[in-house]
DNA sequence: GTGGTCTAGACCACG
DNA sequence: GTGGTCTAGACCACA
């Protein structure tokens, strides 16, 4: 029952290593690679896979559990769990946010020299998937 | 000759405020609504703009001249330059990160509970606008 | 002779099993539904009945029992005995402590929403019983 | 403008340090001894003043922005703000909960000796303060 | 053996 | 000088 994660960070980043835990994980949840159910490595196997601290992965997975994606129980490990979506009511603000960071991410594509083609082909994938 | 900046930023994101300052300036230096030859703000006058410690002002400038953005002359402000584009050498390695990096917006955004197709409809909107 | 303990726990929530039974049933024998000379029910029903390990029940029990409210007979269950008294000596000690909790406990109620005047009713309430 | 948090902890105590210094800083808040405006100790002052690690101060102090009492900023110290109240929504279920942990803690101070009628007269004194 | 807490101290990011 | 991250490792609580 206990799922393999397959993520991997750079120590090397900026991003601190638990934001990166959290966030490739996020993307694996919400795709529904992981799904309510299943059991995730415990702490201390996954920061050894990961090569941090055992505090490293529990601060992501606690992160996890406060977002609603995982619950963790005293002695018996993290599980994913049915997550309750939350309500639209803030997206208002929210989307807006979101939607400049978009734009500023995509500026700092096109900055680093990727071409502009590429990178629509690239969000046209995306919107693809989500549309499914 | 001098250009109003118009970005805003908020203090109270988790986003520091240079951060926020190079971004938001950086889409604006790539959707070329600051052109080569023209002036920015002193960093004192945005600084004060944004309400903001000059010296915050001073380390946004600092990374956009960095970037190959802008000039900074001393006591005579900032100025927009011609920007050589990168070499695509080092794109393969970011190509892929910043994938990732629009993957894990993407989930973001739709953990926050924004409409999936919402945001499918603003990715294809940035990529026709790319496109253009 | 039996009597069912009609206790109910939530694994979801933080406190731990055990304590969610203690608690639980500290009240029921302090508010004397269940007296002195009643049988409990086994660990293994109990734990069955609500779907722990009766390792958890047992810890529980165990418990209770050094909190003088039970005696645990080897293979014959646990049955509910007449306690004596704490001698109020702690008393000073412990009355500042409870109290402190009693506070904290509502500034928790206040923060998560619930109305100052529903809070003061339930309070009326329990004093109330306590004062029969 | 800085204020004294006038709070103390115990360590011999079961509950984790962290949890004692939120519970008291939210009694102080909830109760507007802290108000909006005002900054608290830096986590390494308050650390020092509890003789505790500043990453136990630092967690309180997180736990608490998350819920909406305060305001950390980089380099610039913590800083009370006002609190958007938490909506009603999930009372219903909360207050349950709170509830029993209410009738929990006073059959525990019973339990431990304490005059019944004193513990009347303390609940009946909380309620008055709600109700002013 | 699981997750949780705490300490000690290094180093970084921010203003 | 502020808060943030990370490591190392001890010890505890839980199931």
């Amino acid at each position: 029952m206990e799922e393999p994660v397959n993520i991997s960070i750079d120590l090397k980043l900026a991003t601190p290593a638990y934001r990166q835990i959290v966030d490739a994980m996020r993307v694996r949840l919400v795709e529904e690679d992981l799904k309510p159910g299943q059991m995730l490595p415990t702490v201390r196997r996954l920061a050894m896979e990961l090569s941090v601290h055992f505090n490293t992965v529990a601060q992501a997975y606690r992160e996890l559990a406060e977002e609603g994606w995982i619950e963790l129980k005293h002695g018996r490990g993290a599980m994913v769990i049915a997550r309750r979506a939350p309500r639209p009511a803030e997206n208002a603000e929210n989307s807006k946010i979101f939607s400049e960071r978009l734009r500023e991410l995509v500026a700092q594509m096109r900055a680093s020299g990727m071409d502009a083609l590429h990178i629509a082909m690239e969000l046209r994938s995306l919107a693809q998937a989500l549309e499914r």
